[in-house]
DNA sequence: TGGGATACTTACATTGTTGTATGCACTTAC
DNA sequence: GTAAGTGCATACAACAATGTAAGTATCCCA
């Protein structure tokens, strides 16, 4: 079996490209930004993150924590209690998904001047 | 009319989340990659975006010169010649994209190791 | 003379993603 | 006692994303 030293997102097999998929899927890179600077309940994401769903947040969450970038600590309680943190390589990630959302955040009037048809400036 | 001195991408309707979600698709981030070092044409792009369609191709590159991170340019040759660059604000969410590419390639063997589960593990 | 390359577009079918609604077992607050 | 909160799972339906295949006009090469 090969030895990877490096993963290469252009190819369409390897497993990087997976790994960028789920962090950039809809849900997942606001979870990983959310959680980048504190630990939160699932309840607690949920209203941080504008219109996601019960349903979405879990399978998301799932799919972070598979990939070994999210820590899920049940602490068995009832009613439930669990939170969520990030793990090291978890906060690797997370912090270049904020360097991009927060690019596009601060320059979001002068991207918006660049659109000359309206469909990214419906505000509302 | 509300003046926008930023964006807000937990706000489902802030267009900094579309814009986001622009860059970070299925395939508008590995276009923003490719782009980030040549000028390319469209065959280029398609050859060098392993399993990416034409349909899809061309979609793309639509939504992201209609958010001016990418320049259109047709030498109105026959046969046809177009090429496609990035706009500086092109370049500069490109960079960003890649940081997070470039990382998750980097260190894509730690990445393997984390997860117990076999499905981002699937080489081939 | 036939085949491939160029940069797309369109119609159609399929697949994938997402939402809605419901249920659970139990607690606390009103 | 009633409602709301907790962290999910599950079934179903709707919708969005994607792939496939074909077509376009012209050129170049063998």
């Amino acid at each position: 079996m090969p030895n990877i030293s490096r993963g290469d997102v252009f190819a369409s097999a390897c497993p990087s490209r997976q790994i960028l998929q789920h962090v950039t899927s809809r849900w997942g890179g606001l979870v990983l930004i959310a959680l980048r600077e504190e630990t939160l309940r699932f309840a607690q994401l949920r209203r941080r993150i504008d219109g996601i769903s019960e349903r979405m947040l879990a399978q998301t969450l799932q799919v972070l924590e598979g990939d070994g970038l999210i820590l899920r600590t049940d602490h068995g309680e009832v009613p439930p209690r669990v939170d969520y943190t990030l793990t090291p390589a978890g906060r690797e990630i997370s912090a270049r998904v904020f360097a991009l959302s927060d690019w596009i955040e601060e320059n979001l009037p002068e991207l918006l001047a660049l659109t000359p048809n309206a469909a990214a400036q419906t505000v509302q």
